[in-house]
DNA sequence: CTGTTAGCGCATTCAG
DNA sequence: CTGAATGCGCTAACAG
């Protein structure tokens, strides 16, 4: 278990010469000589010398780590997320721990803490599906921690986000089905405690106003995104009177779900039921029919979320700004969505 | 940017006691008064303080961090791990860094070293297809951390690894299309670098031997697992005289790129060609047809692995045992691999 | 150019 | 039970 480890010390000792040389020549300052720089850089390179972070770190009052809260890592989405912004972070020098907090709210409180604790420089945060009260991510602008949302923002706080046009796209994406032909369009919503939610719904409830089709209630249902729940609502969707002829999903995985049981039920899609998801998650381009969906830019989500993050952490908190970034999000149309034959 | 902290030094001022004793209290050691225990805790909680690990780390020499290195993120098998694997960490206490390799083996050789740098108790790894030289991974051997493989492993390290039965999964499936009356199957194998490549491409050999079918070199491609280039290979497989009638894949999403090259070709799958791939990935469910596969017991691939690290971690050097633990993967049969028209 | 000193936040001796 | 002193590995300010 003890772990010898070669410190500056050590260097020193063996080259005879003081432990401020050393570290002045190991991180580059100008005044050393070029060969005692020489030296030691050798010497620490032979001796497999590695810079201790946790003492600079302890010095700076700076973990060059940034905590990412994630609420779930099964579908694509979030990995792919994970990516754009480790990368932007290993690019500045970062390191990038990573929690999720299993959609659960008490997970992801735990998580904050260990993220304070661990004393990052920053948060990349997407709230689980439950938490509604945001205490414990207040804490982080409280202590002057600069925190981003992605995806799963919170509205009530006045912080960087980065975002999809999620109302615009679920908009085009619903308009997109009123055009081929279909009039009964339902929607398998997300909860309420999710902006993403509400901004998907509302594009859809603004599509249909556009085009003066009548809002049923019947044809709208808010679930709390437990998949293996997605088969009764179906079931129930399709067995109105009349049956909806198109279905708008809150995501991919519901989606998709949805197409399943859709299928087993023996109607066609889209000749009897069209669907349009959310997300180009993988798979949605090889599911038989092909999914029409929304992509959204998911690696670059990350990225740029990593990048006003970095920004934060070279500013002073007086020049923070709650910008809130929309990148595009854009209708793929593939054979789940094909016209209605009825109509054209 | 500063970050004015709260330490144990205020808690100390506040109450007017010696830092000593605030450390004590907040530490749960015995010898401390309980109504100066329960001020001390009070204060605390009121005025948010949070242990600072950083300064901890450095006393203890132990970081409570472990490292994981993966090839990529972009498939669901590495994020499967990483989420049993972080489980594990922190039920025990411990947080994780992930990095990923890109596949590149001089990224792997950066990460090595932020692991190192970082002073992790410990690093999981599962290689990239480039790497090689495994001199970066002997660097934690020598320095005694603790280091895991998983999935891709390396043969030259007599440490504990994680991977499942490749073999004979590979062997059961190839077999499963010999018996359902394939007769020329073929092989799209993954880069001789990788282990895995090998041990599955020996189960199929040892497949056609025991049921004495003649092996054709034509029928076995090796490629680098990049996927863009899998066209290539199945419209050089399904050109030779006579066609292939199976492809068994060395992953899923190799053989659902297969599938897509296939079906646009008009070849029937599984009529003219029947596919088995490796992994039960996401997708390889619903794709159409459906995918027979070899399905893998992710999450608990990475809680194992992580058991295992934390094992060592608390254990002398001297008792570190290199077991490798073999899990079970199962053959799924689905759609795309049902029994041959022609012989049945 | 180089050495000396102080101290980051905390746990842990050693004395009371 | 509590306080004072030491040091983890390293950087930075201060003297040469």
């Amino acid at each position: 278990m003890k772990n010898h480890q070669i410190t500056i010390i050590d260097i020193a000792k063996e080259l005879n010469i003081s432990k401020s040389t050393v570290s002045r020549a190991l991180t580059g300052h100008p005044n050393v000589k070029s060969e005692t720089r020489k030296a030691v850089l050798d010497l620490a390179e032979k001796m497999d010398y590695q810079r201790n972070m946790l003492s600079i770190s302890l010095i700076t009052n700076k973990s060059y780590t940034i905590g990412i809260i994630v609420p779930e890592f099964m579908t694509s989405f979030f990995p792919q997320v994970v990516v754009g912004a480790q990368e932007e972070a290993a690019k500045a020098g970062y390191n990038v721990i990573i929690n999720q907090s299993n959609e659960n709210y008490k997970t992801e409180v735990a998580n904050s803490k260990v993220m304070l604790s661990s004393q990052v420089d920053g948060v990349l945060v997407s709230m689980s599906k439950e938490t509604r009260n945001y205490d414990h991510l207040k804490k982080f602008q409280r202590k002057g921690i600069p925190i981003v949302f992605f995806n799963r923002v919170c509205d009530e706080m006045m912080v960087p986000k980065v975002v999809v046009n999620d109302h615009d796209a679920a908009f085009r994406a619903v308009e997109h089905l009123i055009q081929t032909g279909h009039k009964r369009i339902a929607h398998l919503a997300g909860p309420d405690s999710l902006a993403i939610s509400r901004k998907r719904l509302n594009g859809y409830l603004d599509a249909l106003k556009k085009y003066d089709i009548p809002f049923s209630e019947d044809l709208v249902i808010q679930y709390d995104l437990t998949l293996s729940k997605v088969k009764i609502y179906i079931k129930h969707l399709m067995s109105l009177d009349p049956r909806p002829d198109a279905l708008f999903a809150v995501n991919d995985p519901t989606a998709i779900e949805a197409m399943q049981v859709i299928k087993k039920m023996g109607l066609r899609i889209p000749e009897d039921v069209a669907i349009v998801g959310f997300g180009d998650n993988y798979g949605s381009s090889f599911i038989e029919p092909s999914l029409t969906t929304v992509s959204q830019p998911v690696q670059e989500i990350g990225r740029t979320a990593m990048t006003l993050l970095l920004g934060m952490i070279n500013k002073d908190m007086s020049q923070w700004k709650a910008v809130t970034k929309s990148l595009e999000a854009k209708l793929i149309i593939r054979n789940s969505s094909k016209a209605n034959k009825k109509t054209l």
